[in-house]
DNA sequence: TAGACAAGTTAGCCTTGTCTAACTTTTGAT
DNA sequence: ATCAAAAGTTAGACAAGGCTAACTTGTCTA
């Protein structure tokens, strides 16, 4: 079969599979993929313990729109990965870790739904997108992200202010 | 046991399920994800027979980083839904439809990767953040990105000279 | 024109995430 | 204090997406 020289030569990596640029990429998509659920389940918890001052099965089945097995299975995988504690017929509880995670992705989900509302998206859309988007934005995406949502109310303003002075 | 008497009234939907207004997000954003695999493969399939007249199960597995069987029972779900066709032991073609699915996705790819870079963002991080964001970008976000990234060189521009006759 | 080796397939295993059906526990109203 | 309804659990089905091992087919090269 045809040997792929139409590719550039790649350097012998210490891993078994060769990765080209793109794989990396995909390996990497598929690698985040694979914690949104987690994510968005321990951000949730949290805020039904703010909210209402405990995490009930029955509620975060309702938030996420699915059914009550479906969460009890999957607050099962939660628990043995070490976010919560949970015991039988009883509301559920963040570990330090889980606490964690779920401020840093309450973090990213702000400054993602504030990006795109500096866009000028609609409310609506903008927190649909935000709840896909914030799980695959890098920390230099989301550093910009930030930048921008900030200055955004104050860029025009100092960029016409800049233009004004440098002339 | 308590009655939900803190959430706003829920007009009685057609469905079974009561879906409050986060709900939907989560069952949006679900639904992307079920489309995430096959928009790759098929945005992956035109690339590999645009650039190399074929597209090869192995050409396939070694840029999406996966195994060759891995393919090969993606490609039959694809084959099923009608997005390839497929003979033993030969390569890949693409239906119409699935034509048209690879051409949108290359769309949405391209914007969304063009917008990154417009932000400043460097262009490896860029490519992997754009192979993830893409599948969880709505029309308007879309558009959005487009419009920024087409004025982003010039918008400086524009807006200085836009302050300066304003002065 | 053989064979060796690359590519492709098949079978089977595992995990995740979803569901329905049926059972058990908790709890609020009477 | 009772007990019906709500909440929670368990069992079991199914599809997707990943893997390894082992087999079959295709093709390049000697
Ligand atoms: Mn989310
Ligand atoms: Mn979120
Ligand atoms: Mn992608
Ligand atoms: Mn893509």
């Amino acid at each position: 079969m045809k040997k792929n020289d139409n590719q550039e030569v790649e350097a012998v990596m210490p891993d078994e599979r060769a990765v080209d640029s793109r794989a990396e990429a995909f390996v990497g998509v598929r690698a985040a993929r694979r914690n949104e659920l987690a994510e968005d389940y321990v951000e949730l918890i949290a805020e039904l313990i703010y909210a209402k001052g405990e995490a009930r099965p029955v509620d975060i089945a309702t938030k996420m729109g699915v059914t009550a097995p479906t969460v009890a299975k999957t607050l099962d995988r939660l628990a043995r990965e070490g976010l919560i504690t949970r015991a039988k017929y009883r509301s559920v509880f963040l570990t330090e870790e889980g606490r964690a995670l779920a401020k840093e992705c309450r973090h990213r989900h702000e400054i993602v739904l504030r990006f795109l509302l500096s866009l000028g998206l609609d409310l609506e859309t903008a927190e649909r997108d935000a709840e896909g988007i914030e799980h695959h934005v890098s920390d230099r995406t989301l550093a910009l992200f930030a930048a921008f949502a900030d200055g955004s109310r104050v860029d025009r303003r100092n960029l016409m202010g800049e233009a004004l002075r440098s002339n």
